[in-house]
DNA sequence: CATGCATATATGTCTATTGCATATAAGGCA
DNA sequence: TGCCTTATATGCAATAGACATATATGCATG
């Protein structure tokens, strides 16, 4: 058999919490197709670039986020239903990355073309199959909440255990009882207190986390 | 930004259980690159053609499996080194595909460029990344056992709970204690008893279950 | 300065799950 | 008939989680 040209892209998924829920940043499309609608920022693999190199570079140059190289950014699935792109055939690796809710709403704030949009309703129809990709993301992330230490990537250096279960609560979609997870997180390796506490609350400050030196290059896929 | 051309091929990991233990099945090379090598069957995907139809079509011809269809059949994941193909820029989309033991052991015997080789010691180098993509697909099969039925995929209509043990333990590479096992599986809907019993042992009997019907169609990824 | 509010933090109980040990059942075979 | 091997069932301890409740603490309010 021959072997027919394809064009391949990366889509990245690019989530935080914003108002205690699961957010992704959306880019406003200029160009046809799909002028307009609202879609995942991507870009095509160069002939010479890897796919995780194409991935961190449409980090940094299409969404504009400085600390892309340090983003938890993870392959997600691969599309490529040959109608998906009315202009040719185009196979695109989808990603997703996790940020810090500071990272992702300062890039909203510094480009027009950027906004957040909520993962659980995303309030309007969007390019291409990115719904299908978002819904992807949104359903990697929750199943690898409760083994693997991702949510760290979704919070300051500094939280509070109150901080990390919205967290959980957000993307799990269900409440979580305080004390059991409280003993949980405690149980893990996963976290450590530094002493300090938060401040400037109405009421009682709890004590500020951060994640532990040793899961700070954690993955399992 | 131009769109360079790219070669979009499958490459399938199908997978059952042999003498205990998890196995794949490999192909030897022909033609060059890697002649002599052994590779994971794989092809071009068609410039018209779904990724799942591609890995489906290499699964009936590269393979020469008849029950392709009804496989348990899975994206896996993505490798695109630019240097992973001496040949071209060629990106893989690789799949898993699990098979009850017969089914690839006739594959084996009727075709001698076939063989099946034990996961967790390939014993020879393999051709590309071949040997990532098969750890990759362990590792996938192992993070899914516990909550998904996937371990059905892997046995005949009728089988035992020992049966379906050996398959948790080569596949999980751990001693399961058996009337947990037996209790933990029980309590799930994903399993029932057919009544009859197993023939021809030099000792008790066991009973015969099947995969429940509503679990017939199971996913999630 | 005392009190109350809202939340943090700790603990105690109940239940479900799991590991481990043991007891009983049943088919084949000498 | 009795023994061997494995199936199947059950009892007990250890563990982890849900839930309720008690205590601690910073701040606001009077």
């Amino acid at each position: 058999m021959s072997h027919p040209p394809f064009a391949v892209t990366v889509d990245l998924v690019l989530m935080t919490i914003a108002d205690g829920a699961l957010s992704a940043l959306m880019q406003r499309r200029a160009e046809e197709p799909f002028t307009g609608y609202s879609a995942l920022p991507g870009g095509f693999v160069g002939v010479d670039e890897g796919l995780d190199d194409a991935a961190r570079r449409v980090l940094t140059d299409k969404a504009g986020l400085a600390g892309g190289d340090s983003a938890w950014l993870e392959q997600l699935f691969t599309f490529g239903d040959p109608q998906r792109d009315p202009r040719m055939r185009i196979v695109s690796v989808a990603y997703f990355a996790l940020f810090p809710h500071a990272v992702l709403a300062e890039a909203v704030l510094s480009r027009p073309d950027l906004r957040l949009t909520t993962v659980s309703n995303l309030g309007e129809p969007l390019a291409f199959d990115h719904a299908a990709i978002i819904a992807a993301a949104h359903g990697r992330l929750k199943g690898k909440l409760d083994y693997s230490p991702i949510a760290f990537a979704l919070l300051p250096e500094l939280f509070t255990l109150r901080d990390l279960q919205a967290v959980h609560e957000a993307i799990s979609g269900t409440k979580i009882n305080k004390p059991a997870f409280r003993r949980r997180m405690l149980g893990t390796n996963w976290i450590e207190p530094t002493g300090q506490r938060e401040s400037d609350t109405p009421f009682r400050p709890a004590e500020l986390y951060r994640k532990s030196a040793h899961v700070a290059d954690w993955r399992a896929d």
